[in-house]
DNA sequence: TTGAAAGCGCTAACAC
DNA sequence: GTGTTAGCGCTTTCAA
C-alpha cells in the first residue's frame, strides 16, 4: 500500500505540509531537496482523492464515444489519450452504444468526476449535454453537435465537403441513377452527408433513391439490400459511414454485385483493408486521431482560460480518394 | 454546479447525514421517502472525491491496453466497459503504444486512483505489474501474462490450439516450405503462437522461415517482403496477429503474389473486411468482446471477495475458419 | 434504527 | 519563504 501521506514527507524532511504541498506545486521552496529525498524515501504519491476533495479538480476527462470499436472512434480516442496523458491528465471511456438514454445517464453521471468531456452525441435533439455543461462540466463537442451547441469549442469535419466531391465524381463518370445509404438524420454527420450530397446531384437531376441506415453495419447491409430490389436498382452508391460501408459491401458480395462493372460504391472514412479489397475501394477520408488530439487541446486549453472566452471551432478537411470501386455505369 | 451536499439534503429530509449515507448506501431507514425527495428536490450527486478520500474506494477501474484502434482491443474495451457500467463502475482507459517505460509509468500511477486493473502487457519480463500490484492495485490480466503472475487472475486463449490448426491445415493441403510472421516473442501471444505452430510442423519436417514482426503492420509488411524474396521462398504463411496481418496483405498486393494461387496465408484474429476479401481470409478467431467483458467480470468479483481466494483462470477457446486464401501449392 | 463526532489527505487563506 | 489553521464532503466508528 501507498501509506505515506504529505505528513510523513513534511516530518521527514522537517518542514510543514504546506511546504511539500508548495514544492509539489512547483513553487520556490527551500529544503526542495530534503523535501524531494523524502518523497523518493517513502515512496510517496499525493492521494488524487485527497487533491480533488480540496481543490475540485481531478485531472481527468471523460471520452464520450458512440461506439470504441468503430476504427474511427478508436482512432479518436488515441489522440485524445496521448494528448492527455502529456499534460498528465487521465481519461475516462464511455461508450454509448448510440443510446440517448444511456448517453443522458453518462453525462449527468459524470459532472463532478472529471474535470471536462469530450462529446460525440447521438442525436442532435437532446439536452442533456445543455444541463450537464449547466451543472458545471466543460464540453467539446466532436465530430457532431446538438442544437444549441454553437458557443461551445468543437472539432468537425466539413461534411458537406467530401460528399459534394462524391456526388461530383458520380455524375462525372456518367451515374444517372444515384443512391444514398444515410445514416441516423438526427445526428450532424448523418444530416450534413445526405444534404450535401443531394444538392449537389440537383444540378444534373439524376435519379436519387435514399435509404435510410443507422451508421451500423446491419443498416448498411439492409439497405443496399433493398435498393439492388428494385425495378431500376441505381448504378452508384454513396454510403455515408464506414460500418454501414463494411455491410454494404458484405451485402454486394452476397449478392454477386460487380463492382464496379455493375455498381460503383463509395464509402465514408477510410477501412484498413479497403485498398486491399477487388476492386479497392474509393472512399472520402479525414484525419482521425488529429480530430481526437485536436479535441483534446481544445478542451485543456479551455480549462486553463476562462470560461468566458469565445468557443473555438475547428472544422476539419475531407478528401475524396478515388480507387476503384467506381466506374462509369455499364449502359452509358 | 452541483452545488448540494449530504448536509443541504440531510437538513432538508430533517434527519442526520448518517442517515442520508446509510440510505444512499442501501439501508433500510426510516425516512427513506422524505430523504428521495431531498435528493431529487436538490438534485444532489454525492461527490465522488470525498467518497473515495472517506472510503478508499474509487468505483473505477483501467483498463491498460496496448494500442486501442487495434480492433481486438478495442472489442475487449467494449466489453469490459459494458459490465463496469452495469455495477456502476467507471472505466480509466491507457493506451501503453506497446511500450515498456509507458506500460510502467501508467500502473504506478494507477495505484490509489483505481480500483483495480486489466492489464494487457506488453512484454513478459517486466515486473512493474507486480510492484504495482504490490502497491495495493488489484490486477487481472488480459491476453498476455508476465513472469510471476500465475497467481493473478486472467483471461486466456488457447494460442496453442489455433495456431496448431493452422499448421496442421498448412500440412494437410501439402505445404513443404512454411513459414511464420512472429510478434513480439517477449510476449504471451507471440511466443505462444510461434511454439506450438513450429511444434506441430515438426511432424512433417517441413522447411520453416521465421520471421519477427512487433505486431504492427509495418512488422508485418517487412516481414513479407523479406519471405519473398527468399530464393525459395515460403508457400504458406502463418501471421501471428491482426495488424501484421493487414500489412502482410498489403505486401502481397504490391508485389502482385496471387493469393492462394501461389501462396496461403493465414491470420490470427478476425478482420471486418476478412471475409470480403478476394479471396476471403482464412483465419483464427476467438471471442474479443467476452474477453474483455469476462475480465471486468473477474475483477469486480475479486473486490468483493477477499483477496486470499485462488487465482482463477479463464482460457477460451480459439478456432480456424478456413476461407479462400489457402489451398494446396502450386508444384504438388 | 439513529445521531454525534472524528477524520480520510490535501490545499488555500491568512498571518508571520 | 514558511507555518497554522480550517475545511473540502463524505463514511464510519461509537454510543444511545
Amino acid at each position: 500500500m501507498s501509506e505515506a501521506t504529505i505528513g510523513d514527507v513534511a516530518r521527514r524532511a522537517g518542514v510543514s505540509t504546506t511546504t511539500v504541498s508548495r514544492f509539489l506545486g512547483g513553487q520556490q521552496v527551500r529544503a526542495a531537496d530534503l523535501i524531494r529525498a523524502a518523497v523518493a524515501d517513502l515512496d510517496y504519491r499525493p492521494s488524487p482523492a485527497a487533491r480533488s476533495l480540496r481543490s475540485g479538480r481531478t485531472r481527468s476527462i471523460a471520452v464520450v464515444v458512440p461506439d470504441v470499436t468503430n476504427p474511427f472512434f478508436a482512432a479518436v480516442v488515441k489522440g485524445a489519450e496521448a494528448v492527455a496523458r502529456r499534460d498528465d491528465y487521465h481519461l475516462f471511456l464511455s461508450n454509448t452504444d448510440e443510446d440517448v438514454d444511456r448517453e443522458a445517464a453518462v453525462l449527468a453521471d459524470l459532472v463532478g468526476r472529471v474535470d471536462g468531456a469530450i462529446l460525440a452525441p447521438t442525436v442532435e435533439s437532446d439536452d442533456a449535454p445543455l444541463r450537464a455543461h449547466q451543472a458545471g462540466l466543460p464540453l467539446v463537442f466532436l465530430d457532431r453537435e446538438i442544437e444549441g451547441s454553437a458557443m461551445f469549442d468543437a472539432v468537425l469535419v466539413d461534411n458537406g465537403g467530401g460528399s459534394r466531391q462524391v456526388a461530383e465524381h458520380f455524375l462525372d463518370l456518367g451515374h444517372r441513377r444515384i443512391a444514398i445509404v444515410n445514416g441516423t438524420m438526427h445526428s450532424t454527420p448523418g444530416r450534413q452527408r445526405r444534404e450535401a450530397f443531394l444538392d449537389a446531384l440537383k444540378v444534373a437531376e439524376p435519379q436519387v433513391h435514399e435509404e435510410h441506415g443507422d451508421f451500423r453495419e446491419q443498416g448498411g447491409y439492409q439497405a443496399v439490400m433493398r435498393l439492388l430490389a428494385l425495378e431500376h436498382p441505381p448504378t452508384a452508391i454513396f454510403v455515408t459511414n464506414n460500418l454501414m460501408t463494411v455491410g454494404a459491401l458484405r451485402a454486394l458480395h452476397d449478392l454477386g454485385v460487380r463492382v464496379p462493372d455493375e455498381l460503383s460504391i463509395v464509402g465514408f472514412d477510410d477501412l484498413d483493408l479497403a485498398q486491399l479489397l477487388m476492386p479497392p475501394l474509393t472512399v472520402v477520408e479525414r484525419p482521425m486521431e488529429e480530430q481526437g488530439a485536436l479535441a483534446m487541446r481544445l478542451l485543456l486549453r479551455r480549462l486553463r482560460e476562462s470560461d468566458d472566452v469565445q468557443a473555438r471551432r475547428i472544422v476539419l478537411e475531407t478528401k475524396l480518394v478515388v480507387r476503384g470501386s467506381t466506374a462509369r455505369p455499364r449502359s452509358t
